[in-house]
DNA sequence: GTCTATACGCCGATAGAC
DNA sequence: GTCTATCGGCGTATAGAC
């Protein structure tokens, strides 16, 4: 069966978003893209912020369901670099949303509350992790520095792929995510105890 | 004497700029704020681009001036506390450059290189000032570790206001570079030797 | 140096036929 | 559902008087 006009609407729409920037992308480039009329995608969509609200909740429900993670779940360091694995590759998806954050936050105000909410749930999903470390006494860390780690970590899942993409400009096919888990996972192994840090080491490794 | 015309424009631009993000600053919100005609911005730039690329110029020379930083220099953690937050300062002046990074790189796109060209004399810097502590014994890492922590060193300066305002929304009263010192010290600190740990962890009280 | 007035282009969005 | 044609608004930039 055909794919829904709609549906070719939205993923063109987010390819063209994530390589040229959301701001550099007009309807009509979307509908060319499509060779379809820029009025027909007006039927489909009210709107180009629309189009952006519908990726961003897409966004969002797939962090939703990623750092869904229960407070007694007891991971394991696989299973960590497994998680990291599929955040940046989410994050990676709908990268364009932090490329230009400040404009699209403000052209769609509606986004900045649910925007920050998820940047809230990210860090409690991190606590959530070094918890359940610290519980297996795979890691040891005090209050502030359990703090200062989860912002650090959120703040590096977020931004990653700017910074990789901004330090590579140009010879750019694709992004790795594996680079970003390498360097969340070389954040967390100071404060993991001697054994337990080499077989970190061991997996980190497999990422770079 | 008064101030030339030419001098409140850029100082106005980056205030507006740093506020609102650039690309919601037209040139006639500018003149507006001024009090000058558009026509009268337009005797003094010959377009929106040169003062955006003026501006860009003042970051420039400013980061250059605080990353030519001796091979040889035998840095203390106050010294280090210090340029950290002269670097944190003069990131947060210039912040609208990384609010909207990719639509202000493909509109100006002369801007490209050298802004990657910053970038790597941020992580140079940071790998030197690593060397140093190293020199003196106050830090131990092997290379890879060297090689992850000055990149997570340079993401970290790099987006840190951008995050810090992410999670804030709203209640900005002006961001307040010691924050951004404090989690640098605090990504420095596991790799320090006992009693210079404390020594950093004390400093970093001051910043938080 | 500074002003007013305006040209030009682009983009988001709508009207109405098929 | 899809098309063609077009409107309205806005932002950059220029022309030309003072």
């Amino acid at each position: 069966m055909k794919v829904k006009t709609r549906d070719r609407i939205l993923s063109a729409s987010l390819a063209l978003f994530n390589e040229l920037g959301e701001p550099n992308v007009t309807t009509l480039l979307i509908s060319d893209e499509l060779d379809i009329s820029p009025g027909n995608l007006y039927y489909h969509f009210r709107s180009k912020g629309d189009i952006v609200g519908e990726l961003f909740g897409h966004y969002r429900e797939a962090m939703d369901d990623l750092l869904a993670i229960p407070d007694d779940v007891e991971v394991s360091l696989d299973q960590l670099g497994f998680f990291l694995h599929l955040l940046f590759e989410t994050l990676e998806r709908y990268r364009f949303l932090y490329h230009d954050l400040v404009n699209i936050l403000t052209r769609y105000p509606e986004l900045k509350t649910p925007f920050r909410r998820i940047l809230k749930r990210k860090e409690a999903g991190f606590h959530t992790l070094c918890r359940s470390l610290s519980r297996q006494n795979m890691m040891s860390l005090d209050d502030p520095g359990v703090e200062a780690l989860c912002q650090q970590l959120t703040l590096t899942v977020c931004y990653w792929e700017s910074y990789d993409s901004l330090r590579d400009l140009g010879n750019r096919n694709g992004v790795d995510p594996g680079r970003g888990v390498y360097q969340v996972l070389y954040l967390l192994m100071p404060h993991l105890p001697g054994p337990v840090r080499d077989e970190l080491e061991l997996i980190a490794r497999d990422y770079q």
